[in-house]
DNA sequence: CGCATTCACTTAACATGTTAAGTATCTTCG
DNA sequence: CGAAGATACTTAACATGTTAAGTGAATGCG
């Protein structure tokens, strides 16, 4: 049980254990998976109900703020990453909820916009979506929500610029 | 008749939707979403460089504190759903960073372990994770880190509850 | 004991996340 | 003008999320 390299460069798997790092339970990333999950788990069966996912329902909600956008502007208000954006807008084209036509100064642009029987569709959803969306906001406080909801802006800010640099300078 | 310019900021965008809803952006889901994403941004290119995926580390990370565990229980401590566990292990058990045998007592549970090759594994990943871990909270603060995560532990106890008097009302 | 239930996974099927490659269009600049 | 490069998507490929169904092994109970 003493023997035991004095050499720190030597990696000695067994010690590997006495290194736990952070508790795992207590990551951030953890956190904020397990709130998330908390929080969308009151909201799917509804959406599930109407025949829609927890992104279908971001696209369409973004699309109803703001009429009508190209599709790269609109990865970013809903916060998709353009592939899959690509493939909900296909299907939700072929379910009419959603109008698309490519624009006429820059071909490569595709308007979006929602189509009337998506705005039904949200309205059906809508009261349902709020309601749950209030009974959080009594249960966890809506002061601490305004709070937590700034702290977390003020997380997303603090690493912005992180890991631009190494790009730039590591481009290749 | 004057040919219309095809300048499409003409149509005045008629009349924004009726009921807007909370501001899209500002949604909770959409909080915790964005800023984990800014969090694991910051992960995934040293996790890829070392062949891992989010997931993959996790169970990883969790398999090397407990030891050994039956699946179900890593499941629950790496947060993940069944089904993606067992793709998870059936890979990780392919490339050998993990061991697997059925238990005696019981034949349906399935023990699970690090191997010798995934302590090392790990060993090579742990320390550019645990840099980027310092500079995250060096950025946002220390305090406010635990602040927020405090607040967040909160809000899944706020909800743990909710949604479990329907399911005991309303089954089939 | 025997059989329906429950349990611990595993498979299957479909949708999205993530990165890389492809395609068509537009822009730039010689 | 015209070829190189930039843009705005779209496809492809692989991994995970999510729900439902399947499989084999315990358990409960008459």
């Amino acid at each position: 049980m003493t023997k035991r390299p004095a050499d720190p460069a030597d990696d000695g798997a067994a010690a590997v254990r006495q290194v736990p790092m952070r508790d795992f339970s207590r990551s951030l990333p953890m956190s904020l998976l397990r709130a998330r999950e908390a929080v969308m788990r009151q909201f799917r069966p509804s959406l599930r109900e109407h025949g829609l996912t927890e992104q279908q329902w971001r696209i369409l909600r973004a699309l109803a703020a703001i009429d009508t956008v190209e599709v790269t502007e609109l990865a970013r208000t809903a916060f998709l990453l353009g592939p899959s954006l690509s493939r909900i807008l296909r299907d939700l084209e072929a379910r009419n909820l959603i109008e698309r036509k490519t624009a006429k100064a820059d071909q490569r642009r595709s308007m979006v916009s929602i189509s009337e029987k998506g705005v039904k569709l949200m309205a059906s959803v809508a009261p349902s979506s709020e309601a749950i969306y209030a009974e959080i906001t009594r249960r966890f406080g809506a002061r601490k929500l305004v709070e937590l909801q700034e702290m977390l802006g003020e997380l997303e800010r603090s690493l912005a610029e992180l890991g631009k640099a190494e790009e730039a300078s590591a481009e290749e």
